[in-house]
DNA sequence: CATCAATGCATCGACGCCTATGTAACCTCC
DNA sequence: GGAGGTTACATAGGCGTCGATGCATTGATG
């Protein structure tokens, strides 16, 4: 018998995922803080190098981002030499994006660092909860656009 | 035997959470944005109509943001006429926040805006996930530190 | 082939947020 | 009662994000 207690309402909720989404972004933070990147660069240059070559408005999609932001922090990543840039040859209006061997490397660093920053953050949830928390989250991420830029 | 299913990774669930975060956000903005405010901007009044007199540091702490933040927030507030400041008596340094008239005003109807918008963003979900839910945002912001600033 | 709409990216201005500091007031303790 | 640490707030500097818009290229249509 859960919710017959004490039925929390839906702005409470609200608040209470607010705030934990800002906790979860700051303990990634802090976690890729310690490889020496922040977690929006990381989670770029991993989206990358996992699918390359890919175009710039697909990771921005990918990795739930608007397309301007994308091309900014994309714009960094390849000034750091993490990535690069190349127009498309079938769609001269498209860039292909890559790692570069120093990105590549990088990478698989932050990856194993991501995964280790999610499994400390999620370990308090039982298996249950986990798979329980992602079919909710999908549902309500399934219904809602996605951000404007395209 | 929930789980058995298809065992997702934390970074997956790292991932799903902060897309779904993103939507939640949006959707926030787009609803109070019909109200003529941000988000940020309305919780705080809202915070502060609920709990006035309230001190600065208190505010940023309830909302879940950096003192630093709420101070340069509130100061746009009380400039567009919607908060007061008000130096302590007991504590000269510290500052007692309340709703101005206006403010007041706005944050009733702010609320509703709010409290709408959250059943819109959660109407999908079962009474039992939400409770659910509920639940394993409070185990995971349980553990974690708040934002520094204070 | 000329035109016009659609697409892909870059750029701009604004916002919210953080951490790190600076400054003033408070409190302790000798 | 003055020195030194602590607390409350303000400010500075930087990042990531968005929506809106501009520009080049592509595609469709007559």
């Amino acid at each position: 018998m859960p919710q017959a207690r004490k039925s929390v309402t839906a702005a409470q909720v609200a608040d209470e995922f607010s705030r934990t989404a800002k906790v979860l972004v700051r303990h990634f933070n802090e976690r890729l803080g310690e490889h020496g990147v922040s977690t929006p660069r990381s989670r770029l240059v991993v989206e990358v190098a996992r699918s390359q070559p890919v175009r710039l408005t697909e990771l921005a999609l990918a990795v739930g981002i608007a397309q301007g932001t994308a091309s900014t922090l994309v714009d960094a990543l390849v000034r750091d030499g993490l990535l690069e840039r190349q127009t498309s040859a079938d769609d001269r209006r498209s860039v292909l994006l890559r790692v570069t061997a120093q990105g590549a490397a990088l990478a698989q660093d932050w990856t194993a660092g991501y995964e280790l920053a999610a499994e400390e953050l999620f370990r308090p949830l039982t298996p249950e909860q986990l798979s329980t928390l992602v079919d909710i989250l999908r549902t309500l991420s399934a219904d809602e656009a996605s951000p404007a830029g395209g």
